[in-house]
DNA sequence: GTGTTACGCTACGAGCCGTAGCGGAACGGC
DNA sequence: GCCGTTCCGCTACGGCTCGTAGCGTAACAC
């Protein structure tokens, strides 16, 4: 069902994704999937959810490598024509439907934010980082820094609209990782 | 007419948004507005730009309060329903519409990317940048710096869900700047 | 053997899309 | 005063999608 959910994005794209469609590419009744779903964006949620679950951080020795490892594996899952034109429209229909906003964080937002989380410990560990003094901060400054991540490649690849290659990856490493070290040693 | 486009987008967003309904608001018929724009989506985008035209970027006297500034302009900007729901459902639909998303370059992006150079001219005149070496690495660090600003303030209004208030944005600038200040001075 | 659950299939009213066809109003040339 | 052009409003239409209702059936539990 997923599959074909993914498989109906990549040919049709979001807006001319019709349930019908799902169902026959499915073998499925459109009947089943609207017992499933309660409509066309939660089960693009689901379906989309499980790409997610292929993001991981591998310790690549510095905060910049993994910075730069995240960057690349997420801006990979971007530029794959499923999740660019999916993931848009779940962001657009979630302003005006907070139940779907409340999926669209726990299938895929939080997912992303533990790659974000499980690589500040590892450079804290390294000494990269200031270990946390206050956890309000330390949360509050995770937040940014993923809002940074995600935010910049999200906009490099769909509103920009060209690749985040090498060149583009390893700049903005740099300039995140020199803010960090800029930021934090006197504070 | 751009304003009945607007007024329905407030109330209804993108989704739920129906030529007809707009037709009837503007006190038009439908018909006119099939002859003047090709689809739902050019309609939005003109709808949307002129918005953007109330961005400016006035003189604040140092390049931390200069991306102040601009942070919270842009997200004032998306706070506003109409905003929100349609440009990321334009932005979903220019994944498959290379058309579209020339328009919305034009009439959107272009519009926000000036204000970053222009932003970017000011701190190299006060000294707080140094001036351009070579004119494509100028160009590819303005894209850079447009892409993380624009970046973060959707992903942390529209994905993230919270506000861009003072402690945010003065955490990522702070954040950007001190990036920026690092990474030159040597190179 | 029976209740429960889930599914497939058909059919339906409702709504929107985008277009065609027709008639009317304004404007300009002469 | 006459006529061509252009723009608009209005109605109507075929086609498509939505989401639901109704009915029959297969698997499973006990």
């Amino acid at each position: 069902m997923l599959d074909a959910t993914r498989a109906a994005l990549v040919e049709l794209g979001w807006s001319k994704l019709t349930l019908g469609d799902v169902a026959a590419r499915a073998g499925v009744a459109k009947t089943t999937l609207y017992r499933r779903w309660p409509g066309k964006s939660a089960l693009v949620v689901d379906a989309v959810a499980v790409l997610f679950d292929e993001l991981e951080l591998p310790d690549r020795g510095s905060l910049a490598a993994d910075v730069g490892g995240v960057v690349r594996s997420f801006a990979a899952l971007l530029e794959r024509p499923e999740t660019a034109t999916a993931l848009m429209a779940l962001v657009a229909e979630s302003t005006r439907d907070p139940g779907l906003r409340d999926r669209i964080r726990t299938a895929v937002v939080d997912r992303q934010k533990r790659l974000v989380l499980e690589g500040r410990a590892r450079a804290q560990a390294r000494g990269e980082l200031p270990p946390d003094a206050d956890p309000v901060a330390a949360a509050r400054q995770a937040d940014l820094v993923f809002d940074v991540i995600a935010g910049a490649v999200v906009h490099r690849v769909l509103v920009s609209g060209e690749p985040a290659d090498d060149a583009w990856v390893t700049a903005f490493t740099a300039l995140l990782v020199a803010g960090l070290g800029a930021l934090t040693p006197p504070g």
